[in-house]
DNA sequence: CGGCATCCAATTCGATACTG
DNA sequence: CAGTATCGAATTGGATGCCG
């Protein structure tokens, strides 16, 4: 397609640093999913649950906990007889819109095209 | 920031789905990072190795069996005389390219956000 | 309800050695 | 050069039970 930026060593380590260094955020079966499920609004632990297909607690908490040491996700605990959690995207968390939309777009495309 | 689309059922569970799609076909450590360095151009066996810090050829064969048989990636084996083998993504492969930008893009900002 | 600890199964990954 | 085979290590994932 483009051969001639092939060339250029360079910009081409750039981009794959900055690649992998996304892919280490996002690293983990689950953190895309989540952060999907997230960008609909906040949601409280059993509604994540509930709302994303197979995944188990166990995952849900450590992949939830990664995700708000990286300052994607705001947990907060609210003061209730049983104790009730909320996450949300923080604004920095919501900058990662563009890449789930892509995702949920060609994956849309994709089950179209494979359907047919 | 929009608890508006929150409520909308079908858009959301259509929406992960998607998601998940893309996920299962772009699953695994190397499967970005290699069609991140093909999006340059057509390259040999080794030097994709090269150009992909910390793969082993056992990973970079699999994976790209598995590309080739979601028709992104194309594999076309030269007559000479130590045999060459050549990949390139497929234009399938190319529809990714807005998925993949997304993540160089963002791993760019990343990047210099933790830098500061 | 949210979430940690434990144990166990499954999968992934990588180093090494070998082949056409 | 471009792989495959094998082994073992590491990571991941899930089920269960317990706790505040």
């Amino acid at each position: 397609m483009n051969d001639n930026i092939n060339h250029d060593p360079v910009a081409c380590s750039t981009h794959h640093r900055a690649i992998r260094d996304t892919m280490d955020i996002l690293a983990g079966k689950w953190k895309i999913p989540i952060i999907g499920s997230l960008s609909f609004g906040k949601k409280r632990f059993m509604v994540l649950i509930a709302s994303i297909d197979g995944i188990a607690a166990k995952m849900l908490s450590k992949e939830l906990q990664e995700l708000e040491l990286n300052g994607l996700v705001k947990r907060t605990v609210l003061n209730t007889k049983p104790v009730t959690v909320e996450y949300e995207l923080t604004e920095y968390g919501h900058s990662l819109r563009p890449i789930i939309n892509e995702m949920a777009f060609w994956g849309k495309q994709h089950r179209e095209r494979i359907m047919k």
